[in-house]
DNA sequence: GTCTATAAGGAGATAGAC
DNA sequence: GTCTATCTCCTTATAGAC
């Protein structure tokens, strides 16, 4: 049986063209953002014609929404697969770790609603909302344990954590480094990390 | 004499009205952003026709321009206006302090330009860029002497804290704690200066 | 299911009257 | 300098042939 267990051949090629089209609609939406992404875009991008795209997804709006939705499911998955023995900080630290890579790799930032308007039409998206809130929940238990233990802050509020952790995953201060520094994206991650965690101080 | 110098009441009369079009340009970009803020929105808000907008600014582009124009050449004012017996690294908090309360006064972030789109935009305006290299040119000063003092981590690339320096001013972590949590506005500027000197580690 | 062709509407920019 | 009305282009989405 292969990975596509009892689908046809039809629904494997469907399904198949399908990823290309979140693919292209990934690569888009990374360069250009939401508001400049034309469904020419990435209809142009995968080769097929815009109504055969419409056949796929039913809006620009449910294009999106799935393309993040398989975004999250790929963080739920990495935080799934991490050694149950790391501790609630080293979790974190290994899954903003891998939203960076994905990032430098050409994929997409979670948090991708610094617009208010892709916020909102999320937040529409029951769908979508549903998996944010799955994967928020885990974020949060970690983050509380990590307080508790003493190896995050337990002075500051959990909010203030939580929320500046999304907003790590998605920095700015990556492409800059990436387009106006020579660093490797080894490099990159490293530092982005230690920044994040410690801050701008030197070792105390 | 008054402010206006040697000014006519017409120019005057035209000074005023181009401030107020900036007004109504800085509030509808930040809560709407570049791609979404049409001309319609800011001649709406001025309470004035497009055709008379464009009298104004030639474009678009101009106008957003000239916004962001405003607004760094209010952060050179404040850093110029600063205790100079400050040390650097007191400084820099001091800045991220005040674009912070810019922006949870309903203003814009610096680094607007989360999108390509709007960075190669501001890039091929030069006097935009004039200014933003006169502004970068002093806090790069700053962070490399906290840096020598030792009042900032020496091991990480300077490149690396100036970039993550100018994130922090434009961190959706404002926006969502403004939004989600019932912090004060002071609290939330406290928590944030706090996050980006110190990362999200206990006091060691 | 795929395409060519097109409808419908939005947004930047301007003509021309006053 | 200001406005009403309009031009033009671009983008989402679909109709209809194959």
């Amino acid at each position: 049986m292969s990975i596509f267990g009892k689908l046809s051949f039809k629904d494997q090629a469907f399904k198949l063209r399908e990823n290309a089209i979140l693919d292209a609609a990934t690569s888009v939406l990374g360069t250009k953002g939401y508001d400049l992404m034309t469904m020419d875009d990435v209809a142009g991008a995968v080769g097929i014609s815009k109504p055969s795209l419409y056949k796929h997804f039913k809006s620009k709006e449910d294009l999106v929404g799935e393309a993040l939705i398989r975004l999250i499911d790929g963080a739920v998955d990495y935080l799934a697969q991490l050694d149950a023995a790391l501790s609630p900080k080293n979790k974190l630290a290994a899954l903003l770790e891998w939203a960076l890579r994905v990032r430098l790799d050409g994929g997409l930032p979670f948090l991708p609603s610094t617009s208010a308007h892709v916020r909102d039409m999320l937040m529409r998206n029951l769908k979508y909302v549903t998996r944010v809130l799955k994967l928020n929940g885990q974020i949060e238990k970690l983050v509380l344990a990590a307080q508790k233990s003493g190896e995050l802050d337990a002075a500051l509020p959990s909010d203030v954590i939580l929320f500046s952790y999304y907003a790590r995953t998605c920095d700015p201060a990556v492409e800059y480094l990436q387009r106006f520094s020579k660093m490797s994206n080894e490099d990159i991650v490293r530092h982005m990390l230690q920044v994040a965690f410690d801050g701008f101080h030197p070792a105390r």
